[in-house]
DNA sequence: GAGTTTGAAACT
DNA sequence: CAGTTTCAAACTC
């Protein structure tokens, strides 16, 4: 049990010691080609693992339930590999014993640097001698353990355990396991050797290294060589095992979670909006009500691991504010870093799913109040009869909608941007309409290799389609949504009837003027033409055609207009209060070089709230639409380029940090040298990859 | 709710 | 790169 426990808990630790690993130098994850074809070949390996660990689990009681679990450990495995330095380096020290005092000390403050400041280190030497474990068969014992956890022994296990403790002392307890391996290696500890590291001393010490990460995160350990196969994927599903552990861990997956995983095979756990009053984890059918999930931002949750279980409370609870589940590029966080799409990609992807487990993880001993989640949920259970018009519709009435995104997809399986939800980088959801969806997280893997293609093909897929001009940065205070023509549509539009009046034009949709890159015919978008002429309500300048009475955009005056744009003002400042539009503007960050929009000055910008008024004020179809929607876009890019907590340092960035996808941006730098934030650092995955230098804070 | 329109995405 | 097709949302009736 305690293994267990020690996984659970540790497993944010082991996300971050791989980061520490990786070689700053290096992109964190390969963003090789071909990836869809090796995915797809490690799709059926892990579909092998998959069979082999249902096999192995007799407590799995749902096929798809218990088998993804299985599958994510497997996969843990897989991908959950440091960079091939870090690997290099073990082996290297399997092979010469010179190097063992340099991979231990160096391996250990890489892995907990100064960002986990554990006793245990100190304590480490002293437990060496402690036999070297069959950590293969006890992990798989372990992951046994959780599938056949039943849900009292999980209660009564997680009543057991202080978080807050047993987080420390089982940081401590993985450190002194990973050197109880390591020592294998230098000699420490040769009757622990293995008959395989004996032969196969590489292999051995990479198994080892990977076990003393694995160990950590729970994972199974696999062949070496399959290892090496998919350590180019490691980042993609970096994230993936932590969210099954975690969700075993709390093995308080409800009946009916099983009871709908029929045909819902996903059995990730998700957290009922009511568990504001309910502080018990509920998790609810999961699978296409995923992306209604809130994935708070890594860096939080690590922070709130780390804060007192308190803090963690608090954190979560405003890191869950958004409610988004993002699971690409087309968050913000792409823009602070200057990796490649892929990796972006896959960071991103990563860090959801890192989110929702850490938020799991939270979640099992603290309740969470996410609108999102509430929504999705409440989708879950109310729309179910409803038919999906009708479902979107209401969720839109209730301003709901634009927390989670619900397609209608019929054809594209919801694997390509023709489907909002995947568009938007999230999950399919309940209350979906989807006909043979496969944007699910039972299929990860291939909505990852999809997506994967579809950056290849176009690396701005997944980026946020609306930016905003660097130069039209507001002051703090200032309200851009004063100034929707500020922000423009990253490709523009092509727009031949609607007049870029009609929520068919992306530019109009997504509440900005359009521009020149625009190649709208016969422009009359009121948030400010192609000709560069009229944004609404700011400058009057209307003209005729826009008050033409062409398709209902009938604006009898100026007067009238400004209303309108009030009312479009109002719908942006009606922001969920978790939706930190205007804190997100001030703190937007310039693209990255690579991640540069074409002809634009780079500034994902956030053009409308997701919270335009039920209500409008003139009692006939407002001019302006419902939130547009790239709304859930901006409102996840805007989170997630806020680091302001990072920037500022400040106390009450602190608060603002709890918005759920800032772990995205978090610099490392800043990180670096903001001692008022470290013990919040100390666990801020996100950035753990690009540390410069994690050894400096020592 | 069914059918139409629209323009982005995907394909060739 | 341009033209065409496919697709699903937006819209209309």
């Amino acid at each position: 049990m305690s293994i267990t426990f020690h996984m659970v808990t540790l497993a944010p630790l082991c996300f971050l010691l791989r980061h520490q690993l990786s070689d700053p130098a290096k992109p964190e994850f390969s963003s090789d080609n071909g990836s869809v074809v090796d995915r797809n070949k490690e799709k059926m390996d892990t579909k092998k693992l998959d069979e082999q660990k249902e096999n192995m689990d007799p407590g799995a009681s749902n096929g798809q339930v218990a088998g993804e679990p299985s599958c994510e450990f497997a996969k843990t495995f897989r991908y959950d590999r440091d960079s091939l330095k870090a690997k290099h380096v073990a082996e290297h020290a399997c092979n010469s014993s010179t190097l063992v005092p340099l991979v231990e000390e160096t391996s250990l403050r890489q892995l907990y640097g100064g960002e986990v400041n554990l006793d245990g280190v100190s304590q480490i030497d002293q437990h060496k001698e402690a036999a070297s474990c069959d950590w293969e068969s006890l992990i798989s014992d372990a992951s046994d353990l959780l599938n056949l956890e039943s849900p009292n022994n999980t209660e009564s296990f997680e009543k057991s355990v202080d978080p807050a403790t047993t987080f420390y002392r089982s940081i401590k307890n993985a450190m002194q396991n990973m050197h109880s391996n390591c020592p294998v290696v230098s000699g420490e500890q040769v009757g622990g050797l293995s008959e395989n590291l004996l032969t196969q001393p590489g292999e051995g010490c990479e198994s080892m290294d990977a076990e003393s990460h694995d160990i950590i995160t729970g994972s199974s350990i696999t062949d070496p060589t399959e290892k090496m196969e998919y350590e180019h994927l490691s980042g993609l599903y970096r994230g993936m095992r932590r969210r099954c552990l975690v969700f075993e861990m709390a093995g308080v997956r409800p009946k009916h979670l099983e009871e709908n995983s029929g045909s819902d095979s996903s059995v990730l756990p998700q957290f009922d909006g009511n568990t504001t009053s309910n502080p018990q984890l509920v998790p609810t059918k999961r699978g296409n009500d995923s992306s209604c999930r809130v994935l708070p931002g890594i860096g939080l949750h690590l922070n709130a691991l780390a804060a007192t279980p308190k803090d963690y409370k608090i954190v979560n609870h405003e890191a869950s504010a958004s409610g988004r589940l993002l699971i690409g590029p087309s968050s913000s966080s792409n823009f602070h870093r200057p990796t490649s799409n892929q990796e972006l990609f896959s960071n991103n992807l990563a860090d959801n799913f890192m989110e929702r487990e850490i938020d799991t993880v939270e979640n099992v001993d603290f309740p969470v109040e996410d609108p999102c989640q509430e929504s999705g949920y409440m989708a879950n259970e109310e729309m179910n009869q409803c038919s999906p018009k009708k479902k979107r519709r209401r969720l839109e009435q209730d301003g709901e909608a634009e927390a989670c995104k619900r397609c209608n997809c019929k054809k594209s399986k919801c694997l390509k941007l023709y489907c909002e939800c995947f568009a938007a980088g999230v999950y399919c959801v309940e209350p979906c309409a989807c006909i043979d969806c496969f944007n699910k997280p039972v299929h990860e893997d291939t909505v990852l290799a999809t997506r994967k293609q579809i950056e290849s093909r176009n690396p701005l897929a997944f980026a946020p389609k609306v930016i905003r001009a660097s130069d039209s940065r507001p002051e703090v205070g200032e309200d851009f949504s004063k100034t929707p023509a500020s922000a423009r549509h990253k490709r523009g539009c092509n727009c031949k009837k609607s007049g870029c009046l009609k929520k068919y034009c992306e530019c109009y949709q997504g509440g900005v003027g359009c521009s020149i890159n625009c190649r709208c015919e016969g422009c009359k978008n009121a948030f400010g033409r192609k000709d560069g002429s009229g944004v609404l309500g700011t400058d009057h300048e209307l003209e005729e055609d826009e008050l033409d009475t062409t398709e209902g955009a009938v604006l009898d005056d100026s007067s009238q207009r400004m209303s309108i744009q009030s009312d479009f003002e109002q719908s942006m400042d009606s922001a969920p209060p978790a939706t930190p539009l205007r804190t997100g503007r001030q703190l937007v960050q310039p693209f990255s070089s690579k991640r540069k929009p074409p002809r634009s000055s780079s500034f994902p910008s956030i053009s409308s709230s997701s919270g335009f008024p039920a209500s409008q004020p003139f009692g006939k179809p407002s001019f302006f639409p419902p939130p547009p929607k790239f709304d859930k876009h901006f409102e996840c890019i805007m989170e997630d380029e806020v680091p302001e907590f990072l920037q500022e340092g400040s106390p009450a960035a602190g608060i603002k940090s709890s918005s759920p996808n800032r772990k995205r941006v978090s610099p490392p730098q800043r990180m670096e040298t903001s001692p008022s934030l470290r013990s919040s650092r100390k666990l801020i995955l996100r950035s753990i990859p690009s540390f410069p230098s994690l050894t400096t804070n020592q």
